[in-house]
DNA sequence: CCGATCATGTAGCGACTGCTACATTTCTCA
DNA sequence: TGAGAAATGTAGCAGTCGCTACATGATCGG
């Protein structure tokens, strides 16, 4: 019993360690000998503890959505929609959501050709980060009946936003999320009727 | 001469086929010997017409890209800015948008962790595709002055929206860029002020 | 028709991949 | 304390990678 959870702790610290180092070095090209080397293991343990490489990077992703997620969850609601949108776009750009969106930005492009297990733990991590934003969308302030349009507008969004941002024109996306926070207030307050 | 105009042509023939695979297969993962014998070549050739392997993405990604700007210069302008998006939201799920944009996602998720050849050409193809998707919306009645920033918007929106939309929630995207539409709208208008 | 350049086939190199067989050490618990 | 399980080291396998040396067709201008 005792070794069991030993194992299991020495599991979850090979994964910590993982998660570490993937966050800093990315995920696709990712293979277990230099992993193995640079947090001090070998790619024998690696298998031995996950089972095999597919494993090993779905419990990594699994793992950075459940950052990701819990940074959404320590983020104080902000007085209404607009401003939290605004606050989640300033956590979007701050660790350790920003390398963790990347990780996802990874996943979610391998997966989309169909490889496993990406295109599974995606569909899976999706989920529980659409739940979370819905939940902090509400938490400023929205109407429950359109926390869900809200959400979905904002993730999206968002989410093209860091892409470009990372990428590109690291100025010009300010006034994108102004307005975008704008829009998502406007819903929010039932007030869309009047740009539409 | 002759001789060098046929190099050119064998060169070009090769490279569409090759971006003909890459659109179907993906772009992560390629490798030299499968790709060749699916276009009934061999890995020799392709590495004797293009020079190596990251010269023959870059390749596959700046013509993905071009084919990506020119469905844009193909595309109808609208009547206005908010019909634009809508429009252009239909060309985004269209062939050969929608395979385009998913070699793009593919490359910039590489690019993100700093790998070559992928960050050099994301960064060039960028600066082409905004330029294209600023002269649409320009096209269907844009302000030039704002310009610029509707298309920032409508960009990262658009394609946060493809993303989602290929990974999931393939219903709750429409309302989403049904306000996105709206947004851009009220700021082409200057209406903007009415929904902050 | 001949030399030269281009194009292609053949074979293989060294490195790397995920993974495994086997032996060994370390630890746990009766 | 000793038996058994868990954890780890060592060595290597079969396969794939990008790439290249070398030889051979193919095609051209002179």
């Amino acid at each position: 019993m005792i070794g069991i959870m030993l194992s299991m702790d020495r599991k979850e610290e090979l994964l910590e360690q993982v998660v570490e180092h993937v966050l800093e070095h990315g995920l696709i090209g990712l293979t277990l000998r230099p992993l193995a080397a640079a947090i001090g293991t070998s790619d024998r343990m690696l298998i031995y503890h996950f089972g095999g490489r597919d494993e090993l990077v779905a419990a990594v992703v699994a793992r950075t959505n459940e950052l990701s997620v819990a940074a959404i969850g320590a983020l104080a609601p902000a007085e209404d929609v607009r401003g939290g949108v605004e606050a989640l776009w300033r956590a979007y750009r701050a660790e350790p959501l920003h390398s963790c969106l990347q990780i996802y930005l990874q996943a979610a492009a391998t997966g989309l050709i169909g490889m496993e297990p990406y295109r599974s733990v995606v569909r899976e991590t999706n989920e529980l980060w659409y739940a979370a934003l819905r939940g902090y969308i509400t938490a400023c302030g929205a109407p429950p009946e359109r926390a869900g349009r809200i959400a979905t507008l904002v993730d999206s969004s968002l989410f093209g936003f860091h892409l470009d941002l990372a990428v590109d024109r690291p100025d010009e996306v300010a006034a994108g999320v102004a307005d975008l926070a704008a829009a998502a207030g406007a819903i929010a307050e039932d007030r869309i009727h009047s740009i539409i």
